[in-house]
DNA sequence: TTCATTTTTTGATATATATCAAAAGTTCTT
DNA sequence: AAGAACTTTTGATATATATCAAAAAATGAA
């Protein structure tokens, strides 16, 4: 199992711990176009994708859909905020693909980081991560223009790119889709 | 002491972990314009801020420094990057007023988040803090025009935004000095 | 397979902000 | 206190990207 190997390869769990933490993990699949989560939901689980590709988004004042991020590889997604705060989502969450999940309640993972010390390390090695995730896509974005982001998704995030549909990724990357329509003809 | 209550307000922390905890930490106190942290250095300290002005920044390809965050509250700063990976900084972290520290080294951090449960937990609080204060920040710059992102840090922000030289302010919001100049004589 | 819907492309024009240059103002040093 | 060095302001012009509009292409449903 793909999950296992994840939280063991971010810090090592004692083989019978890591069997405990894994049977609280549940198997959820859902097709394209499935909303994990909804706008004004407070979102509950934690997920970790074993195959799929998702995105959240939020509306604008003009009406305009904004996608925050993307994700496709192993790892874990949630609706951040309103997961680890326990507060109403400004977000949604939609899958772009059929996809393979596995997920976990809030109270169950806090129950489990309460329990195990090796899962609390977990979960702060797994922030500090998210948090440089971030970071990096910050500088990515910021102090470039539209084809140097454009350019550097396509290195970073090729399977996204090409999977995705333009005016995602356009907003993604905080251009119009007019915009990137026409970097991509240039090449 | 403001850090023990900093601590204890992200989560208790049994009085006598508390008082080992706090024992580490080293009162450091250095005056404008010193540098915490140079380029190419690995960072070795985290540091708890309890009165001061600091901020962190990078040489473009132009040769422009750009302002990458401020800091002035009561809470912890290091070059992220670098010292929770140990890896070369790309950045430098410059005082811009006197101030008060306390710093705590890697090693001995580690060591702590090892021996104590509550320790490792509140260092995993204290990450998902950073990585919601990052998405916020981030937030509040793509999306919004210039005059906006400056109106938004003035809001949030207004310490930072009455001490910090002009030039830094606009690194930081991704504009020239020369539009925030026109801006704020806009008013 | 056809029609309707959605997505992408192309064109013309507008606009916010950058760039370059120089003057004015402020701060630091001796 | 005077001069040097740095920071901020002001002006003129250039440019990347947005906006608005409509055509073309792709996708999905019946």
């Amino acid at each position: 199992m793909k999950l296992a190997q994840y939280i063991n390869s971010i810090t090592p769990i004692p083989e019978e711990e890591l069997h405990t933490i894994l049977s609280y993990f549940k198997y959820e699949t859902h097709s394209k176009g499935h909303q994990l989560l909804d706008v004004g939901q407070v979102c509950n689980k934690l997920y970790f994708m074993e195959k799929g590709l998702v995105r959240s988004f939020y509306v604008n004042e003009k009406g305009k859909e904004i996608t925050i991020w993307f994700f496709n590889d192993e790892g874990f997604l949630t609706g951040f905020d309103s997961f680890f705060q326990q507060k109403p989502s400004l977000n949604t969450i939609e899958l772009l693909e059929d996809s393979v999940l596995y997920s976990i309640t809030y109270s169950e993972l806090n129950m489990l980081f309460d329990k195990y010390h090796a899962m609390e390390k977990f979960g702060r090695l797994l922030s500090l991560q998210l948090l440089s995730d971030v970071v990096e896509k910050f500088n990515e974005i910021q102090f470039h223009t539209a084809k140097e982001r454009y350019d550097l998704m396509l290195e970073k995030h090729p399977k996204i790119t090409s999977r995705a549909p333009l005016g995602h990724i356009a907003s993604y990357l905080g251009i119009t889709q007019e915009t990137l329509s026409r970097i991509r003809s240039q090449f």
